[in-house]
DNA sequence: CATGAATGAGTCTTCATTCAT
DNA sequence: GATGAATGAAGACTCATTCAT
């Protein structure tokens, strides 16, 4: 799909498909996918409107390229790393931490994400673009399903099934991704709103009994 | 589906505005709002397209009329009954139970609320029809929190900021109507779902360390 | 297709769907089809252009009905009548003066009849609106042979491939539909062109040796 | 098809004109004048669509430049030529047989001219790309005109209208063009073709009451 | 009040043409 | 001269809304 390369001169246009991206990204959050025209996002990207058809086939595309960009993002945000920790709850709020403070970096994105269900697996079929799922959605459904499962195996969490804990945590985590994105406060709070968010997935919200020096955060 | 009756001239007509509302309430789950139009409408309440306007003025409104209706149904499951129980845990079993049961025959109107972010208070703000929130969803939003509220001042939950532990509700409940909504399993499964749902919100996913007889349902 | 009947009021409007035929009939004479837009032929029908779309559901379509309406109509003209001659000449004679003053009755479609191919078995395949030959030209083209087949077997015609010469009858009278279209001449010329068209085919061009009196019309 | 090849920098490049010239031929024979894009024709001539905009001004000229081209050629094969036979009929039978043999050659360009209206003097005007008749187009028909005028006046001809036994030619020729081009018969044909269709102009298709012996190929 | 054809503003999409490199 | 991405005018088609019957 990319396939100006950089040219002579200084820098190049490859940007453009990004910055139709970018727009875009900005437009369908505001407006939603069937409210926003190609013209808003051509204009916003400052270019013509049929320049934007030169980098998408369709209005379809563009959307679909959002997701699919930012859904692997995402994706690697869960993703195990070197540094992470081993301690099952430190572990999931490291990447929860990261989800989030992605979340805050790109919340027009989740506006969009929201919208196309991203995060629900049975979330209004009509408003989606494709009738397929995205397959980047389906992937996110399985990286929570693998998280919950280590925990299982790692006995950190109680041998519910998989399905409904991934669930459960794809809740928990999506009502703090809605307050970073209502909040406005800024990035600070992510590792806040990830301890709490991993501390409710962990042990809930009903009163600790003797709450033990250090227990809570 | 109404067909039209020879009824004594007198009688109620506005059997016609609840026809259009099943009707238009399937077809904007099925297809979505934007998806949906006053034509599919009218066919499948049995009625020609113009007749849609002698009771809405706009297409909006239909999808209004259909979210302040049910919201206030849905609101009246959540609400205090006579024959609640004392115990808070006992007592949110008893409404989310009410509640999910609620969704298991509205399925549809679930799929529409997903998309004007009932549940959400900041979901995908361009699917919206109206952007000032809808009246009803801001009284759902309350109703969590004086839910939340109740808890807190009885001990039950942990003293953290409501609107955090209303959003954490609304995230774990979310998660179980999805799988109502998902799972087609029948009716049965919405008391189970209750108990599961205010467990995993009282107690967490976390392995209970020495689970005492009786102490997981 | 014409579902709307006559009602009330003095006349009625299915006549609609004919005011469109009759308008496109003339715009894409005049421009050709793809020179031909929506919005001419429903100015010119005294419609919106999106009345058009309530009878017709794509341009195309149009552009077929018409081709399949006259074809339907021109294919009468050839077809064998009660009081036809018996004699060959006299019969071809008979139906290709009706065919040729039909022509004249209707030269705008003729002009679009040529752009589709409608004569020619073979011309421009780019211009034609579809890809499949119309069921009714290749109809048009059965009856050319059927006719030349019946004056083989009448002893009438030379035995050659019946093929070949339905298609010299083709382009003789292709060459004298070409006359009636562009010489502006008034209806009376059809009986004319038919006799000279029917001479020329049976007979050539070449000078005949000793004309006897009478020998050439 | 036509790669840049390193030339002598003095060498003449207008071999890009004749390779834009014959991938033009073929875009718009396949596609029809509207249907081809510029794209495309610089695509099969392997070069860039700007690239066609050096050697034309619009893609009319591209379309024009083909006609006039083919056109010039075409008449070639009608004019005169030294070892011409003298008899009417032979002369005849002799250039037709040339000219069918040239539409063999070129079959792509007849599908074009048949778009374009070069043999009809009244086809789809519409399906023109200018208005005016094209240059070319006229003087064909003239040279069939002469053609005619030559064999009246030998005395070969019946002393028609001039104009009507052109008409009457030029439908002839036509209907084995049209067979020329379907049939896919190899070049062999060309002369076969060619007797056929002076015979049947100037005899027509009417049995022959005795045929003498050779009368009849 | 019901009807449903007519309306026409609104959008996506195409593609001839331009022009900086 | 060649390039090919950018341009933007043009046009088919949709569908909420109106209104005469």
């Amino acid at each position: 799909l990319v396939r100006r390369l950089p040219r002579r001169r200084d820098e190049a246009r490859p940007l453009l498909r990004s910055a139709i991206l970018a727009a875009a990204e900005t437009v369908f959050a505001e407006r939603g996918f069937h409210g926003a025209r190609i013209q808003d996002i051509a204009t916003k990207a400052g270019i013509a409107a049929g320049t934007v058809y030169n980098h998408f086939a369709h209005k379809d595309d563009v959307l679909v390229a959002i997701l699919e960009e930012h859904s692997r993002e995402l994706l690697e945000q869960l993703e195990a790393r070197p540094d992470d920790p081993e301690d099952f709850a430190a572990l999931l709020e490291a990447r929860v931490g990261r989800l989030l403070a992605y979340v805050q970096r790109h919340r027009a994105f989740f506006a969009i994400a929201y919208e196309q269900g991203l995060f629900a697996g049975g979330a209004a079929p009509g408003a989606r673009v494709s009738a397929r799922p995205l397959a980047k959605v389906e992937s996110f459904r399985s990286l929570f399903l693998g998280l919950v499962e280590q925990g299982i195996k790692a006995g950190a969490l109680e041998p519910l099934e998989a399905e409904i804990l991934a669930r459960f945590l794809g809740g928990t985590m999506r009502a703090f991704v809605l307050s970073s994105l209502t909040d406005g406060r800024g990035d600070a709070s992510a590792q806040e709103h990830a301890a709490l968010t991993v501390d409710l997935f962990l042990h809930g919200a009903a009163r600790r009994e003797r709450a033990t020096p250090g227990g809570r955060r």
